[in-house]
DNA sequence: CCATGTGAACAAATTCACAGCA
DNA sequence: TGCTGTGAATTTGTTCACATGG
């Protein structure tokens, strides 16, 4: 192992913030297959094992952990209540984030009720919309709020998380007033290219694109 | 240009089996900004334009369109309305989908209605669930049918594609019931880890992971 | 001329193969 | 012995730089 500063005993291999989306993509896999096999009571796994058992790679298991540091026993495999733990502790889910949804139309109902529902790390805290319809309305456990709010409830609530879930022709507005508001990162479910802030971290889930993909796989 | 069999006079150039989900998800979203581009009478653009005004690569969009073809006039640009045409006939978009969703839950209805709205490309064609309050609900134009349906659904409908939105316990059974059904891709929702069928594409949406580097984004 | 299209250079990600340690 | 952890090899993806041709 390399004597990077700050290692320490089972030691962090590199800098963080180095580490790829890949790679963060799949840790946050590993950890749920983790979590049901804990459940199932399994208390050790080999990469090969939980390879086999979720359909994933032995090899890029070990190379994606090894970003993070060293976890396993050599010649045994990995402790699975540990390794959960430590993984969980690093994606920095040991800890509630307070999210916010702009729009509140079919998508983000859909994710109001769906986290309030399965809430494990992740807890809405608000809702807005600009429609007077729907501005008031209970979803879940939380009452929608106007969009001119927005900033008041992210200083209210603390939210650093944000879910834009508007139609295409009011992306753009709500992205900047979520960044007037002060959230540090947005997943953007809207299919309209916005530009990166610095500081703030931007995800896009295309929905589309996935199902043109599958078009795609299904010419003839 | 290699003498490819079969190469038109503005060419493919290679086979479309080998062309990277990357690359095909990227077409997709050109797709989208070109379709804006044309709503708002816009006829021609060169790569450079198209990549600063979407916040896109202008090398990349060239190499992606080089997969499929040469759309472009050297020392011009690019014909918005020919390009759209092409990009959409290639993704196979010149036709309709029909889809059924597995799983009419929160997530389920939302895609119901979302695509009922916004339908391009891909119509719903039926929703089926387990539950028995679910079933007989309309949900946007359609009634939602019981599971045991979904062979006779898939056949009666021609439906190819499928939205899994199942909760995680019933993913694997539910999978397996539309592998059996005939549809061949399907778009998985659900947190669990399927194996691949051959013949079946299947795509898995990770929604907990996006969410999840966001909060590795924001560990202090 | 000027923007496309593309080989060549570079970078990132994955897989291989095995050293090293429990 | 058996599995982890990791350099080295390979594959895949991106960017550069420029020849090509309307």
């Amino acid at each position: 192992m390399p004597g990077a500063l700050g290692a320490r005993a089972e030691g962090l291999a590199a800098d963080l913030s180095a580490v790829s989306s890949l790679t963060l993509n799949r840790i946050s896999i590993y950890l749920r297959c983790l979590r049901i096999l804990s459940e199932r009571g399994v208390r050790r796994i080999s990469s090969q094992e939980l390879a086999q058992r979720f359909h994933l790679s032995a090899t890029q298991i070990r190379k994606d952990l090894a970003c993070f540091g060293e976890f396993g026993i050599r010649g045994v495999g990995y402790d699975v209540p540990t390794l959960e733990q430590r993984l969980s502790e690093l994606l920095g889910l040991d800890r509630e984030h307070p999210l916010v949804i702009v729009g509140m139309g079919n998508l983000g109902c859909a994710f109001a009720r769906h986290l309030e529902f399965n809430r494990r790390c992740f807890r809405v805290v608000g809702g807005v919309d600009v429609d007077p319809q729907t501005i008031g309305k209970r979803v879940g456990g939380l009452v929608v709020r106007p969009t001119r709010d927005l900033r008041r409830l992210v200083r209210e609530t603390g939210a650093e998380i944000a879910l834009l879930t508007v139609p295409p022709e009011a992306a753009r507005q709500s992205y900047d007033a979520l960044i007037e508001a002060g959230v540090r990162a947005i997943l953007n479910f809207s299919p309209i290219r916005l530009p990166q802030q610095p500081g703030v971290k931007l995800k896009n889930v295309e929905l589309r694109s996935q199902l043109e993909e599958l078009a795609f796989f299904l010419r003839d």
